[in-house]
DNA sequence: GGATTATTTCTCGACAGTCGAGAAAATCAG
DNA sequence: CTGATTTTCTCGACTGTCGAGAAATAATCC
């Protein structure tokens, strides 16, 4: 069932159009947003008297001299407008971060999970503390915050209103609903997502920035000890899509092993890090998986295995293959597209990329169109970060925009 | 990149709407019109009046008689405003049907493809022949065609304006470029879809026009020689989104052997008639598969895994293995959705049921969430066709709306 | 220094579209 | 024939976009 149109409609397609616009180039003039949006000159005039008018956008202060005629007075984002929290949950450590509506940084702080008290509504107490104290610290009130962005690795409700962990590694299948947390005090959008969907939304949009790439879709997979996923592709309409499926837990093959969703043969199972540690070893592969693997025991697996132990390059190669298969498999039901690597795995990359080659080549569509372009990206956690800004601060422009 | 939204637009899209009601309900009264479109009474005027003008709906003959007050007048798509042309190539036969813009049938016939004589240019030159005879039998020109819809089994172009087949079961890897085969003699678009894509497009179509079941997505997976998928799902703007993922060449697992595209460990190559055949007999899976499998054949060897033969009971196990897995690889990219089986296949799928059952269950989501429903649709026929007629007008109808 | 030129912003009227309200049309009941 | 009832049609108000040209303003030319 479509869904009508109207006037209405109309100008907060336009005014969204203006805001994204400006939220790229930081400062525009009134003839430079016409021709970034296409929208005519008078248009422009009306859009940005209103938000104006609204509070959102101002004339900069600084101003561009040098050209022949009439100065062009540059439009920006109010910096006050608004404020986004951002909160990545990892499994040893919470970082709270403020910034300002326009994506600057303004305060971040970290607290370490203890990893004794597991339990939701002990962290669920702490979580909402820590809001509070960040918002004391720059002394803003809970109404001056128009979003809180919320990351996990693990299963989020596709729902688009609702922000419950599903399933994650750090809390198991104990559901925690972020959105009912802090429902009645505070008026800000609360999102949750997944880690890796966010690096797909932040590769994607860097993607689109850059010169007339033709950006169509992209997957980003995070290696560590658990396995993300994120595809971004863009709609119909020109927006991007972006998803995280189950990638981690789908199933590789039966002889990966007992997985610590509890399922067996998952490919987190044979790639995350403790698949890997239990492959070195030569663990039974129904054992229990560790809770957690320091990295710098990895390391020397990796350096054994470097040095040409048999059974630690097994590990890694029987890794990569089941990446390999994972990402053939994903390329099968969803299109050909470039896959970005990122994680604290990327540096045994060397180890797991013949596996993988030989793990992704197995499938006709491959054969028929050659491989996928694969590419190592290090800095993930700034990728995060910037996933973060592109959704949260996306949705508020669209609310603006809908007001 | 968004882009920039205008009042013309605005009219399309409700143009568009009326229209899509109008093929719905077959004919409609203004207030009606109104009612399921949420336009205000003086919209649907102006619109209805625009669309008359053009030639596209008309004031039906028959009216309907009884209320007090001022009679409606109902408004129904003209017939005869244009015709849609379908073409069924299946291994076998090729089914040309002739239908006007109302979607009834006016004309069909069948050609039996030549089993020797592959190849495709030869089959260009009986296709386009077949189009135009078509066209003789009913006195039309080629102008008034305004959608030829071709299916087929097979991996087909995602460009959206393109018509080309990249891999087929008939052709194999041999392209074919509907589009070019057409080009400047038809006015008509052309449009190629893969078999199943259409299944689940009208399955859809049925879930939506159903009350308020609240449809979300859906899969359809057809059995047969070779085996295939469709997967629908609603977008962001209520409008249904169809993809057909190349599932029956998706890696199950490397000891299902060799499949006919080439690769080995193919779904196909363990589900296909021609992998079951060969599970059932003992042949080594290396063995190049049969180029076609009488279904006589297949009865056969289903009757005597009924009657408890052992190797004839496993080759279904595995084939409904393969599946299961695949459906729970697929179910982990997507979402949780409704599973609709078709195809010949279907006759087996008592034999199938407990390897199907057993190769979905292994998997975290589906322990979180269930098992996802399966149900058998047995005139796979008619859902192709309706599929056909629901796309092809729906295109033409947008096409209307647009100028 | 004053006129000219180039450039940007702003404003006005035309045009397209939707909407609500009420007039007009057409039928039925009494 | 009259009044009630229901549906369709029309009119004016409102919102939105667009093109053209007026207004503003700084650099340049003479």
């Amino acid at each position: 069932m479509l869904t009508k149109s109207s006037t209405e409609l109309v100008r907060q397609q336009n005014s969204a159009l203006v805001l994204a616009a400006l939220r790229r180039a930081r400062n525009l003039s009134h003839t430079e947003i016409s021709a970034a949006t296409g929208l005519a000159s008078a248009t422009v005039s009306a859009i940005t008297a209103e938000l104006e008018r609204a509070g959102v956008i101002a004339k900069a202060e600084q101003q561009v001299q040098g050209g022949r005629g009439r100065p062009r007075v540059l439009f920006t984002p109010r910096r006050d407008c608004g404020y986004v929290i951002v909160v990545r949950i990892s499994s040893d450590v919470v970082q709270y971060s403020l910034t300002d509506y326009g994506g600057t940084l303004l305060d971040r702080f970290e607290e370490s999970r203890n990893h004794d008290q597991r339990g939701t509504s002990a962290f669920a107490q702490i979580f909402v503390d820590a809001l509070e104290r960040l918002l004391q610290r720059s002394r803003l009130t809970r109404d001056r915050v128009l979003a809180v962005s919320i990351s996990s690795k693990g299963l989020v409700d596709v729902d688009n209103d609702a922000a419950r962990l599903l399933w994650s590694p750090v809390f198991g299948s104990e559901q925690l609903d972020f959105a009912a947390l802090l429902a009645p005090e505070w008026r800000a959008k609360v999102m949750l997502n997944n880690e890796t969907l966010l690096v797909a939304q932040a590769l994607a949009a860097e993607a689109e920035r850059a010169p007339e790439a033709g950006f169509r879709s992209l997957a980003a997979i995070s290696l560590g000890h658990s396995i993300g996923l994120g595809v971004a592709r863009k709609g119909r309409f020109g927006e991007i899509d972006v998803t995280a499926p189950n990638f981690g837990h789908m199933l590789h093959a039966p002889s990966a092993g007992l997985c610590r969703c509890g399922a067996y043969g998952c490919i987190e199972a044979a790639a995350g890090f403790y698949g890997i540690l239990r492959a070195a070893f030569e663990v039974p592969p129904d054992t229990i998986p560790a809770k957690f693997v320091p990295i710098a025991e990895m390391d020397k697996i990796a350096a054994s295995a470097r040095q040409g132990h048999r059974m630690a390059g097994y590990a890694f190669r029987q890794a990569g293959l089941a990446l390999g298969n994972g990402i053939s498999r994903m390329l099968s039901l969803y299109e050909r597209m470039p896959i970005y690597v990122t994680g604290p795995g990327t540096r045994y990359f060397d180890l797991l990329q013949g596996g993988l080659m030989e793990g992704v080549s197995q499938s006709l569509q491959l054969r028929l169109q050659g491989p996928p372009e694969i590419s190592v990206v290090l800095d993930e956690q700034r990728l995060v970060f910037d996933g973060h800004l592109e959704r949260a601060l996306g949705v508020i422009d669209s609310e603006i925009a809908t007001a």
